[in-house]
DNA sequence: GCCAACGTTGGC
DNA sequence: GCCAACGTTGGC
């Protein structure tokens, strides 16, 4: 079992809309590097949500529930999206400049590559967060 | 509003 | 294949 990060506007969707919905299908990543994430997922896998622009925090875990799917748009090429579900919300958000000070949460790919939508996250990074963050794991 | 960091496009 | 120009994302 992998952890993921995707990243979004919380004015084009946000965490409390995915709660709202309980699972939607992730799509719109039009980035090859984020595509070849979305299609290492797995069922299973645990996809925390970070919300840019104004919020620039960690907010909730989500799971996902499907293998990449194929995307079928207008759009030119062979894009993919997964399906994922909401968890559990951070008890405790954990905000940009908390991750940048973290010794172990500034190794995040979200820092190294700030424009990269689906990044991947490291067990040690994952732990780090639900500690951070006051949350329990996701038990299978 | 500005800028850094990329990604994309098109000319050569 | 290289590079300049341009567009986009995201933080400040």
């Amino acid at each position: 079992m992998r952890y993921w990060l995707l990243k979004t506007e919380p004015q084009t969707y946000s965490w409390d809309q995915l709660v709202k919905e309980k699972k939607t299908l992730w799509t719109g990543i039009r980035n090859y590097q984020a595509r070849n994430n979305l299609r290492a997922m797995k069922p299973g896998d645990v996809a925390f949500i970070y919300h840019s622009g104004d919020d620039k925090m960690i907010v909730g875990v989500a799971k996902v529930t499907t293998e990449a799917i194929r995307e079928h748009t207008s759009d030119e090429g062979d894009w993919v999206a997964v399906e994922i579900e909401a968890l559990t919300p951070l008890a405790r958000e954990i905000g940009l400049e908390e991750i940048r000070n973290s010794p172990v949460l500034s190794g995040m790919e979200l820092l190294r590559q700030t424009r990269l939508s689906v990044s991947p996250v490291t067990n040690i990074q994952a732990e780090m967060i639900f500690k951070i963050g006051k949350t329990k794991p996701p038990t299978e």
